[in-house]
This record gives structure tokens, C-alpha cells and sequence, in this order.
DNA sequence: CTAGGGTTAG
């Protein structure tokens, strides 16, 4: 009886919502089928409309719905292509589409259709789609609806047409803010932030989400400072700053590994009671595994109410790259007990975490489970990371193998997997081949050269060394100079090789004088050997106590309390000698160090480095 | 009853 006064008044439809279940809609199904109101009104159209919209984990059921409604509106339809552009399989909006042309009913696609439609080429990234649905948009008159005008400069920015997406604004007569905002983005997605940023500064009104904007933009060139600035200035000019904003903030932080400048947003975070949404932790996690707090990362985590594919992700991956390999396979575990899918990405970790401990038998098994299990293709990175895991374990031959079967051109990465492996595990032969690879891939790839030429010096082979500089010089290969980026008390600072600029540099040399004494006492000999002098990596200075990294531990001695743990990022991979030299430091000055080189962390404590040596 | 811009992992 009450389910009766429910349809006739039509809310059993909008009943339906995300938690709905399948065995719900089908009792809601079987009563607007029992009690026969399914004629005249379209009951079942709307019905099939709203779990499309709703629900749409059980679009195949709406499908089912809509396979019994005799002549289904533009509603309906619409609301069909608003679900699948949405849906893991967008391109199946056209199906609906197609059927509006078609209809017997004279239906005739509207400015709903179209809005629906642009989106779902924007997600296709389709080149093939996305121009001639414009040119329908155009043909149906719907060029001038300012929905459908936003929509398609973010449809052309996914398919990276700045042109396109220029085109379009500039013929806004006067583009309101919503449109002024999918340009500023659309701009920055394409690469061109100073646009973007030309766009931002004239727009007469710029709401959060304009700011929003800019500041992602500046963070995903990787502008951080920009991004940072833009976001102090947002708060100067009194702009409500919201959690999608502390995002772009957190991601920026990421990215420079600045540990204190996260640590102040998340503590903004609380302090302005910003919600705690899935994005902000999943960006909270990243952030403090990027900065080597791992601890931190996963308080957050275990704190987490929800957690998707992102959040376990971020998380695996931060074990993986801070040496916690066995942690990150049993995050791993658990995922899975958690009812969470892995896709591809998660895989880069576990791949990773295998390799961070030497897992070559477990490691290999995942690869094999992702096609077999996941159905999930390995992609490039993942047969990177299978030369790498081989690499290390120094299994030359497996490694090699994995490269050859790799179903496409393998890229200049697998063959520097390899290369690195073949420094460590002196193999010349293999290590000519591999840089030879990358050489032919990428002419002016510093680090193989630099990376061969190591291999050469092992062997004493001084005839390759020189080889190899006068090739480098003949191409013109060019370094970039060596970076270390430190934070102390907030504030950033930066060293460039052989760099004495520091308004500190009197006291930094005195320190790394003091540094050198105690190292000699020690016994470590200091690197005035030939062979030493040509076992350097990347760099390559007269003084390698000039190498940045050194001058900002130096720095960080003088600078940061006793007990402070010493953070430092560098732009490239850490030295060999550097590595040995920082391990000595963490033991006779008792400083916990942690390094961020280009691919993972170091953690330096009592003499000894996380990576074990490899890296 | 179906619309628009900003947000996380390699």
C-alpha cells in the first residue's frame, strides 16, 4: 500500500541514490511493473534516467530499464550520455546519441545532449570525436550557450589545442566567470601558464575557484614558487581559501620536498577546520612521503576514514621510495583484503618495493598476476621496474631478457635500468651496450655517459673515459648543474654547484673544513685519487667538496639545532663519494640526514643509508 | 526531472 502511494506521487524514482542496491532497484522495478503505471507516464524511462544518474555502479541494469521503455524521451537519453561520459566506457554515449537522430519520435539533440557529449570527448581525449561534435554543436545552434562554451575549452585543453581552446574564448563576447576559469586551466594544461596567468589578471571577478585555478596551474608546471606566491596572495586579498585550494598548496610541497611548508598547510588545515575530504589526505600523504616523513604519511593514512586506489597508492609508493619495501607489499595485502582494486599505477610500487629489498621471485610473480589477474597491461614503467629489480640482484642476464621481451621499443629508461645495474655489478660489455642504447634514443642523455664512463674508470680504462668525454664534447652533451634545495626555520635555500654565494659561505667552509679534519681522522680517504676522481656520477668538479649536497649538510650543521634531523633535496642522483661522505657525517657529527635524490630517499643515520648501498 | 570552471598516486 505505502509503496503504491510512493509511485503515484513519482518518489520511489527519486529514491534511487549511490547506496541504493541492486536487489532495491529491482524491488522499485517490479512495482512500477506490478501495478502497471508504466504506460503514459514514462515511469520507466525516468526510472532508467535516474539510476543512470543516481547509481551509476548499475548502469547495465538502466540499460535493462530502458530495453523495456517503448519510446524513451530526450530526457532519458540525455541523461544516458551524461552517465557514460562519466562511465569507465565514455565512448558508448554516442550509442544514445545515434539513437536521439534515429528516433521514430522526431526527438532532436538540445543543449543538454551536447553539453553531456562534449564532456564525454573531453574524457575519450579523442581527436577523432571532439572536433566533429563541436561542428554539430555549431550546425544545432548551440554555439553561444555559455555551458556548452566552457565545456568545449576544456574538451579541447584534454586534447591539447591551445588553438583550439584560444578559438573558442575569443569568440565569448564577454566570457562570464565560469568560462574565464576552464581557460585559465585550459591554458595551463596546454603549457602556456603565462597566459593562463594573463587571462587570470584581467578577469573582473575571480572567485576561489579562479584562484583555485591559477594556483593548480602554476603547481602542475611545476612553477612552485608562483604557485606558493599566487596562493599568499590569495589570502592577502581576503579569498575564502577552501581544501581544493590546500590541495594545489600540499601537491607544490610535494613536489619541493619542503617538509615545514607542509607541515604549516596541513596545520592551516585544522586550523580552519577545512574538511578532510579523500583528495586532501590522499594529497597529505603524498605530500609527507615526498618529504621523507614517512611516519607522518602513514598516521594520516591509518587516520583515514575512506581510502581509494589514490590513497593506497600514494602511500605504497612512498614505503617503496623511502626503502620500506616490506612495508609497501603489505599495504599491498591489505588493499586487496580491503575490497580495493590496484591498477597500474599501484603496480609501479609493488614492483618497486620488491626491488627496494631484492624480492626478484615475488616481484616477478606480481608482474605475471597483473595481466593474469588485474587484466592489466604492463606498460614501460613496468618493464623498467623489472630491469631495475633484476639489475640490483645483479641478475644481468634476467634483466636484459625482460628488456628484449618488452612488447614495444623499450625506452631509454629500461636501458638505464640496466646500465646503473651494470655499474654496480662491473660489466663493461653490457654497460656499452646499454648506453649505447640510450645514446641512440637520446642523443644528449648526460647520465649514460656519465654512467659509462664510471664503468670504464672501474676497469681502469682511462682510453674510455677520455672516449666518452671527447663523444660528449663532440655532441655537445650538456650537464644540468647539480641543485641541492634545503628548508631551514621556513625558509629555503638553495645550492648550486660550486656555488659560494650563501651569505653563510664564511661559515660553511669552516664547517666543511671541519668536516674534512674529522673525516681524515676517521680514515677516510679523501678523494684526491685518480680513480676516485673518476667514479663521480652526474657531476663532475674539480672539488668534490663542492658538490651542493655537501655544502648544504655544511650548512644544515651550522644552522639547524642539535637533534634536527638534517632534509635535503637534490636535482640529480647522489654521488657515490657523496653518499659515502654523508654516511660517515650522520655517524660522527649524530645527525639524522635524509636525501631526496632524483628517484627516492636516503635516510643517513649512525653510518649507515637506507638504500643499502643501491640506488 | 538531465548542465558549466578548480582537486590526489607513476
Amino acid at each position: 500500500m505505502s509503496s503504491l502511494r510512493c509511485i503515484t506521487k513519482h518518489p520511489t524514482i527519486s529514491l534511487v541514490e549511490s547506496s541504493t542496491t541492486l536487489n532495491q532497484l529491482k524491488e522499485i522495478h517490479t512495482q512500477l511493473l506490478v501495478n502497471g503505471l508504466l504506460n503514459g507516464d514514462d515511469l520507466l524511462g525516468r526510472f532508467a534516467a535516474s539510476i543512470a544518474v543516481h547509481n551509476p555502479n548499475n548502469l547495465d541494469y538502466s540499460n535493462q530499464v530502458l530495453s523495456q521503455c517503448p519510446n524513451p524521451t530526450l530526457f532519458t537519453f540525455n541523461s544516458m550520455i551524461r552517465a557514460y561520459s562519466k562511465s569507465s566506457t565514455p565512448q558508448k554515449s554516442f550509442h544514445f546519441y545515434s539513437r536521439i537522430l534515429q528516433s521514430s519520435d522526431d526527438l532532436s539533440p538540445d543543449n543538454y545532449t551536447f553539453n553531456f557529449l562534449v564532456r564525454t570527448c573531453a574524457q575519450l581525449s579523442s581527436r577523432e570525436t571532439g572536433p566533429p561534435v563541436h561542428g554539430a554543436v555549431v550546425k544545432h545552434g548551440f554555439e553561444n550557450d555559455p555551458h556548452i562554451q566552457s565545456g568545449l575549452i576544456s574538451m579541447y585543453a584534454e586534447l591539447g589545442c591551445l588553438g583550439s581552446c584560444r578559438r573558442v574564448f575569443g569568440e565569448i563576447p564577454e566570457p562570464d566567470v565560469v568560462c574565464q576559469t576552464a581557460m585559465v586551466s585550459a591554458c595551463a594544461k596546454c603549457g602556456d601558464v603565462g597566459f593562463a596567468r594573463e587571462v587570470f589578471d584581467v578577469m573582473p571577478r575571480r572567485d576561489p575557484i579562479a584562484w583555485n585555478a591559477m594556483i593548480a596551474g602554476y603547481s602542475e608546471c611545476g612553477k612552485s614558487t608562483e604557485a606558493l606566491n599566487l596562493f599568499h596572495l590569495m589570502q592577502m586579498e581576503g579569498v575564502k581559501v577552501n581544501h581544493v585550494s590546500m590541495i594545489s598548496v600540499l601537491s607544490t610541497c610535494s613536489h619541493l620536498g619542503a617538509l615545514d611548508q607542509g607541515r604549516w598547510a596541513h596545520a592551516y588545515i585544522e586550523k580552519n577546520r577545512l574538511p578532510m575530504t579523500l583528495t586532501l589526505g590522499t594529497a597529505l600523504i603524498d605530500m609527507y612521503a615526498k618529504c621523507g616523513d614517512m611516519n607522518k604519511a602513514m598516521e594520516v593514512f591509518w587516520g583515514m576514514r575512506e581510502k581509494n586506489v589514490y590513497t593506497w597508492s600514494s602511500a605504497m609508493n612512498g614505503l617503496a621510495m623511502n626503502g620500506f619495501g616490506e612495508k609497501c607489499l603489505e599495504l599491498f595485502s591489505l588493499m586487496k583484503q580491503d575490497g580495493i582494486q590496484p591498477n597500474e599505477v599501484t603496480f609501479v610500487a609493488v614492483l618497486r618495493g620488491c626491488a627496494v629489498v631484492g624480492l626478484v621471485e615475488e616481484g616477478r610473480d606480481h608482474f605475471d598476476s597483473m595481466r593474469r589477474v588485474y587484466e592489466i597491461d604492463p606498460q614501460l614503467e613496468h618493464y623498467g621496474c623489472m630491469v631495475d629489480l633484476c639489475g640490483r640482484a645483479g641478475r644481468l642476464d634476467e634483466a636484459l631478457d625482460f628488456i628484449v621481451s618488452m612488447p614495444v621499443k623499450p625506452h631509454a629508461g629500461a636501458w638505464a635500468a640496466l646500465l646503473n645495474a651494470c655499474r654496480m655489478y662491473k660489466n663493461m660489455e653490457m654497460g656499452e651496450l646499454a648506453s649505447r642504447k640510450i645514446v641512440e634514443l637520446e642523443a644528449k642523455n648526460h647520465g649514460a655517459y656519465v654512467l659509462l664512463s664510471n664503468i670504464y674508470a672501474d676497469f681502469r680504462n682511462w682510453d674510455g673515459v677520455s672516449n666518452v668525454r671527447q663523444l660528449m664534447k663532440a655532441k655537445g652533451v650538456t650537464k644540468l648543474p647539480g641543485c641541492t634545495v634545503m628548508e631551514v626555520d621556513g625558509e629555503v635555500h638553495e645550492f648550486l654547484v660550486g656555488d659560494k654565494s650563501h651569505p653563510r659561505y664564511n661559515e660553511i667552509e669552516i664547517m666543511l673544513g671541519e668536516i674534512s679534519r674529522r673525516l681524515k681522522l676517521s680514515g677516510y680517504v679523501a678523494n684526491t685519487n685518480p680513480v676516485f676522481f673518476d667514479i663521480e656520477e652526474e657531476e663532475k668538479e674539480d672539488a668534490l667538496r663542492d658538490h651542493s649536497e655537501k655544502v648544504a649538510i655544511a650548512f644544515g650543521l651550522i644552522s639547524l639545532r642539535k637533534g634536527m634531523p638534517i632534509r635535503i633535496v637534490k636535482n640529480l642522483r647522489v654521488c657515490w663519494d657523496c653518499h659515502e661522505v654523508t654516511k660517515m657525517i650522520s655517524k660522527l657529527f649524530n645527525r639524522e640526514i635524509i636525501v631526496r635524490d632524483r628517484n627516492r630517499f636516503h635516510h643517513f643515520k649512525d653510518g649507515e643509508c637506507s638504500c643499502k648501498g643501491y640506488w
